[in-house]
DNA sequence: GGATGTGTTGAT
DNA sequence: TCAACACATCCG
């Protein structure tokens, strides 16, 4: 008698959404399965058949996300339209993304994901069951170097301002200590050789073309470099003084060995002016990078993408 | 004929 | 904006 109102019994955050359908239980709620009772989730509405609808509202109005027979998917299909519809801060079923909760690869990856397709493609794959595909295929593509990783398949590592050492004769760029220990692997792996002279690292830039430069440790200056190979991504890229190169990796990583690392480079404004060409085509390079961190899944940026 | 999705309304 | 309910439409 005390409550009036059983509508929403607060749901348990904590639940992930990686299997869809094939689980239609009834375990749920084991009381009467007559009347179709409304939905603990956000955006779920029962179906005549048992099954449940997922719905969002939009501009007054409403746009179907399809039917599920797991009121849990249902819930999903809610959260993940609702982060594509209004952005990271949306009201969702779940606290966490779902899909990429648990499966090894960070919630930005998703809401660059988001961002990078339209909201008809996203509720196209939620009625066709297909997104948790769609995502884990879109984070792998690329690293077979066929095309260039996708920037939302990326997570930032660091990034630095080069000096004038840094693209001058030295042939050599300095990697600030704490980021090498940090994100680099140590240069005394046993991969290095073990006698501290460095070893080969693969970082493919925004066009999807590989560079290898030697990374190690000097003594004589206590610092960690990017030594032979790079005189060639400066030249090639034009790399000024000023200019910022950005490292990431792979966002999805399933153990160290198999990480792929990331070079790219913004112009810097002032040196832009000089505009010393050669590099037209590349500012794209440092376009994906600034749009990687700046996502903004509900901001204006995305309302232009929304229509079909 | 069952499943799916829309029309529509009333509540918040 | 949201969900309940009715019902038109789709599809095997």
């Amino acid at each position: 008698m005390a409550s009036s109102k059983p509508t929403n019994p607060e749901v348990d955050n904590d639940m992930e959404c990686s299997s869809p359908e094939s689980g239609a239980e009834d375990a749920v709620e084991s009381s009467s399965p007559v009347a179709a009772p409304s939905s603990r989730f956000k955006g779920v509405v029962p179906q005549p058949n048992g099954r449940w609808g997922a719905q969002i509202y939009e501009k007054h109005s409403r746009v179907w996300l399809g039917t599920f027979g797991d009121e849990e998917a249902a819930a999903c299909a809610y959260d993940v339209a609702a982060l594509r519809f209004r952005g990271r801060d949306a009201v969702t079923n779940h606290q966490r993304l779902p899909a990429a909760e648990g499966a090894g690869w960070s919630s930005t990856s998703e809401l660059a994901f988001l961002a990078d397709h339209s909201k008809a493609e996203i509720v196209d794959m939620l009625r066709k069951h297909t997104y948790d595909d769609e995502l884990r295929q879109g984070l792998r593509r690329g690293h077979g170097r066929a095309q260039p990783t996708p920037a939302w398949a990326r997570e930032f590592l660091f990034e630095k301002a080069v000096t004038p050492s840094d693209v001058g004769k030295l042939n050599r760029l300095v990697v600030p200590k704490q980021h090498a220990e940090k994100h680099f692997p140590p240069t005394t792996a046993a991969a290095a050789g073990g006698d501290g002279k460095g070893l080969l690292l693969n970082f493919e830039d925004g066009q999807g073309k590989v560079w290898r430069f030697r990374y190690s440790y000097w003594n004589s200056s206590q610092s960690y470099v990017l030594t032979k190979g790079w005189s060639r991504f400066v030249q090639e890229k034009g790399l000024c003084a000023g200019d910022t190169v950005t490292f990431s990796r792979s966002a999805y990583v399933m153990n160290d060995t198999d990480e792929q690392l990331f070079i790219d480079y913004k112009q810097s404004s002032k040196n832009d002016e000089a505009a010393d060409v050669a590099t037209a085509d590349e500012n794209e390079a440092g376009h994906v990078a600034v749009k990687l961190f700046g996502v903004d899944i509900g901001g204006a940026g995305m309302a232009g993408s929304s229509g079909g």
